[in-house]
This record gives C-alpha cells, structure tokens and sequence, in this order.
DNA sequence: TTGAAAGCGTTACCAC
DNA sequence: GTGGTAACGCTTTCAA
C-alpha cells in the first residue's frame, strides 16, 4: 500500500525537490547538485536528472534555499531613488538592472520623495527581506542609523549623494565641478547679475551645486552674500513663481543658473510667459529630454546617469564578491564628469553688457 | 555544563526567535503570537517580549516565515514594463508603489525590451521568488505560458497591453477611441493625405492604434490598402528617418499621426531638420515632457499612467484578498481614456485643403 | 494562556 | 559518485 504508485504525473499540486528526486531514481541531494551546478554527478544521472525537473516543472523554492544556505544570497538587491518616475533616477534604475540581470538578481526599487523617515523605512524593509546589497540615495540628514539595522556583512553603495556619519562606496556626478563650469559659461558672456536657483537645502547635491555657483561668482568679485540664490524650490511650480518675480524686480537678473532639472523646466515656462526667452540667459544642471527642440534650446550641464547606475551596481558586486572571500574592498568616492551641453539658452549675451 | 548560561546579550551576531524566548523566559510560540499579532497572550507576557525583541534587535527572516505559512504572503509584487526608464512606465511603476506600500509591499520591477523571451523568464524569476501577485505589461504573442509557470492562487493584472490565450483582469487605455480622435482630428483640419507612423506591429498597443487609424481614415473614404501606415519603428531615429523621406517623396502627406512617445519625438527632429514643422501636422499619442515648450506645441492624445497604475495596483490587492477568502473575482478589462490635448501642431491645416 | 514537537523545502555535513 | 540525516528560523498543530 505505501509503496510506489504509478500514478502519472499528475495534479498540480506543489512540486518539491522530493518528487522530482523519486520519479528521477535518486537522491535528493543529487537533485540539489545538479540545480547547484556542484560537481560529482555523473553526466547521464544529471541528464536523467534535468529531464525530470522539466517533465515536472519544478521551480526550486527561492526562501527554503536562502534559508539553509550560510553563503546566503537571495540574489536580490535594494534601490532606493529619489522618485522611480524621475527621468534622472528612472535612468539610473534601468542601468543597474542592466548590470544585475547578468547575474540573475532581482532589484527592489523604492522612491524616498525626500522623506527621511522614508529612507529608514525602506532600507528596513530591504533588509527584512534580506537583500544581498543595497543602492542608496539619501534624504536623511544623517546614515549613522545604517551601522545598527544593516548587518556589516551586507553592502552600501551610495549614488548621486554623498552620506553622512557612514563610510561606504559612493558614485556621483562632479556637481562642484559642473555647477562652477555652468555658472562661468555665464559669467563668460558678460553677465553679472545672475540668479541661482536651488532645491531644498538639505539635500547634499544641493549644497554642492550651490557652492559651486558661489565659487565661480566669487572668482568674479561677487561676494557670497550678495549672491543672488534662491534655495528649496521643491517643485516647477515654484521655480516658475519665482523666476517671474525675480524679473520683475528692479535688479532683474540678465541670466539663471537652475540647478535641477525640474527647476529648469519651470524656469523655461516663466521665460516663455514673458516672451524673454531669448534675452535671459539660461543654464540648467542635470539635462532635460526635448531640450534640443525648444527655441531656444536649453544649455545645460548634463550628467551621465547612465553611467552612474552601472557603476554604482558592479561596485556593489565587486564588494560582495570581495567579502565573501574575507577581505571588503576599501570605499571609494567615484566622482563621474559633467559635460557641458551648448544648446543656445545659455549663449545669449546681457543686452547692456557688463564688461 | 548544557544549562542556560548568564552571557550578556553580547555579540551582534544572529539573533534568532529562539533567543528572544529565552531571554524573555517564554516559549518560542509565544513569542510568534506576539509579532503576529495573534491572540491569547496576557499583557503582561506580550509586553516582556516586545521589550525583549526591542533590546536585541531581533528581526524576524521574512523567509523563515513563508516557508512554513499556508497563507504565504512574502508581500513582495513583481512588476514588468516595457522598461523602467520610459517616462510612461515609469509613472505607473511609482502609482503602483504607492498603492503597495500602504500594505507593506515591496515591488520588483523588470524591463522587458519588447523580448519574449524576458517577459517569460522574467515572470519565472518571479516566481521562484514567490510574489502575491503580478502586474505584466507582455511582449510574447501569447501568454498560455503563465498558466502552467504561475500558480493558480498568484493574481495577475495586466496593464497597457491585452494578453493572448489567457484571462485575467487588465487595465488600459482606450487605444482605439484614442487613435481614431486623433485621426478625426487631423482630418477635421482638412487633410487626407496622412501618414501613420506606428511600433513594431507585434505589440498589442500598436496594431489597436493603427486599427483606430484605419477607422478614421475609412469614415473618410481612405480603403484600409490605400493608408500611408508605417510600422515597425522602434526608435525615435528610425521614425525621423522616414518622415524624412515621406515628406520627400511626390506624394508626401499633410499631417502625421505618431502613435507612440519616442516615434513623435523622432518626427518633431524630422519636422525641425526640413524647418516644415509650422507646415506638416502631428498628433501623437502619449504625452510627451515639454510638448507645451515646443513650436508649435505638440498636439497629443494624452494618456493617464498614474491612473492605469493606481487601478493595476488596487485589482491586484482585491484579488488577493477576494482569494484568500475563497472566491476569485471574475476578469475585469478597465479601460481608461483618453485626452486630446490641443498645443498647435495638430491644428495645422493643410497648405492646399482638399476639402 | 502557553509551549513542545512536527513540519515547510531546501542545503550542509558526513558517511557509504 | 551518491544519498541519508540534521539543520535553517519560523509557523502550525495539538496537548497541557
């Protein structure tokens, strides 16, 4: 009665390695070598073996694996973006697919919106989830909290910003370097009066952008406060509201520095509502798609995202691949180059030059 | 020698539930009522262990969990678009984030490519990783697969594009009423020689939109064998490529009817390129960023991502609900509409009007 | 109200 | 080469 039924393969049911090892005539840890690509199997009981895996359509159970295995790779990864629907950050999510699909590794993406408490809650879900890495951009004024619900074994790379109080690798664009470049372009057509805009100011690439904009006004005499910048301009919105008050004030600007690039959109939108389009000058940081199609087209400094993304997920499986040999690789900043991207917005000339 | 030592709570390393039972100086069980929230715990014992769990960190391994759970909710979604970094995917994978995470639900997203082969692994890996449910935008010209690699009890929602040999619920745009506005539309300005310039034709979406084209175009007059349709342009250099060569040709059209985001980005370059863009007519479908910034504005048929998302997103978790409560809702098809939105370029009227 | 014991589906360890 | 058997960290069952 116990013994073996000759009952074709039947029912739906829920195929585990036990099946599969019974109809194959084998052990089940013969099954598991074979699924595991360990040697010690002869060819024909491998065969046999994927044969029967087939036949049945076996998927092995992903969480019973992770559960035993003590090299335990759930072969999924954590990414947490300012927003998934950020042209900027969406690019930068489908490179690290690019890089992790290879190695048949699924990527959780969350979008913090500038929520600190956001941050800290995804990265704990993450690691509820035991994720074998995470990718992080920071909204929290601080990551010391990582050293406490990040088991050490599991690692960081941080893009786009820098974080504080935590050492990890981070990949980021040269925002320094780029905002300067953009501001001197600005400076090199003869303008003085230039407004900065800015996003919030807790935000690290922010402040970066913002002290490159000083930077390079400073190198012109401009004193940093006299400097005309405009900080947390969260929304486009916002930066069209204040694009539209700044001209209008009697110390008008003759050119805009806005350095995100929804803020450069709404800035655009407030040139185009005062028809001056074409007599302030405008550079964005960060690129804008359609940029080359608007009259005139949009300068901006355009960063490699692309490229962030790719580096920021091959940094992370070099260092998993390092620890789980002993030795973590030491962190490293990559600082990637900016490009500065004429387009005409940013070669109009102050209509009563300066010098 | 065996008996329960006085060691400090020391060591960062592996905290399991078994620790937080003998620390707390109950039995494991207990201490699983009291994450789980389950009943028959005295206050008192309930509050010892919460501090416990508290003071040692103690996470629970979400995949312990599900292994033994009949009601298995790793509360995890898979997610596959067309790819993460178009701007309209993009907008639904962060309505669907959204949605999940009111229900503490983590979102794996995949691009597929318009790959087959992708979609099917994808929805493997999937699997294997046991997500509640899945939301599928499909490449394959069927879906049957599914039915013997996804389990009965895992919903599935389709969203922008209907499946084949399958049935489930989908949520969508009215891709037909849209494409047939946006040719009457041309053809209310007067024109009649129009071309449509469409994705590859094994896409769901593109041979509804080129149906709606050739509906239109027939209420004219215009015999399905006589349209000026274009398909199997899958980027934007392609699309410019042939506007560039229609409006060189002896019969070149009036007006363009793009039915996809990067085709009418290819055909504004095209339009541009030839300085006829105040000239030929477009309409496109799907919105495109800074369409109002352009001139002419881009005329467009707008469709409503965040909307498809948030109603993907929402079926998903009904079903799942209505399952474990032993009745699956029956197969819903949601179609959304759609916007014509009026910027100029589809306003253009014909240079020599037929009519 | 509580907890001991028996799984869940897989991998690790060690005999054969 | 191969296959038992004991984990893995939790939930379920059931007896106390």
């Amino acid at each position: 009665m116990t013994s073996v039924s000759d009952q074709p393969s039947t029912a739906r049911a829920r195929v585990t390695i036990r099946e599969v090892a019974r109809e194959a005539g084998v052990g089940i840890k013969t099954v598991s070598r074979v699924v595991n690509g360990e040697p010690n199997v002869a060819a024909a009981t491998a065969e046999r073996v994927r044969e029967t895996i087939a036949r049945l359509q076996w998927e092995p159970d992903a969480h019973a694996s992770n559960l035993r295995r003590t090299n335990t790779r759930t072969r999924t990864l954590g990414l947490l973006l300012g927003s998934v629907d950020n042209p900027f950050a969406a690019t930068i999510h489908r490179a690290i697919e690019d890089v992790a699909i290879h190695r048949d590794v699924a990527v959780f993406a969350s979008s913090l919106d500038e929520d600190p408490a956001r941050e800290i809650a995804a990265v704990e879900a993450f690691v509820r989830r035991k994720v074998d890495g995470l990718i992080l951009t920071c909204a929290a004024g601080s990551q010391s909290y990582l050293a406490e619900v990040v088991p050490p074994e599991v690692p960081i790379v941080f893009i786009d910003r820098e974080p504080a109080d935590f050492t990890a690798d981070t990949v980021r664009s040269d925002n320094l370097g780029g905002s300067t470049l953009a501001t001197r372009h600005l400076l090199a057509q003869g303008h003085r009066r230039i407004a900065g805009l800015f996003d919030r100011s807790a935000i690290w690439t922010s402040q970066q952008r913002r002290e490159g904009f000083a930077r390079a006004m400073a190198e012109y005499g401009v004193a940093p406060d006299q400097l005309d910048a405009m900080s947390d301009l969260t929304t486009p919105q916002a930066a069209e509201a204040t694009v539209l008050e700044l001209l209008g004030s009697p110390t008008a600007p003759t050119a805009i520095f806005s350095a995100q690039n929804r803020i450069t959109v709404g800035a655009v939108h407030a040139l185009r509502k005062l028809g001056r389009q074409h007599d302030v000058a405008l550079v964005g940081f960060d690129d804008v798609e359609l940029a080359d199609l608007i009259d005139p087209g949009i300068t901006v400094v355009a960063q490699r995202p692309a490229a962030m993304g790719q580096a920021a997920a091959e940094r992370l499986f070099e260092q998993l691949d390092a620890r789980r040999a002993g030795d973590p690789l030491p962190a490293v900043d990559a600082v990637l180059p900016v490009d500065l991207v004429c387009r005409g917005s940013g070669e109009i000339r102050p209509s009563a030059p300066t010098d």
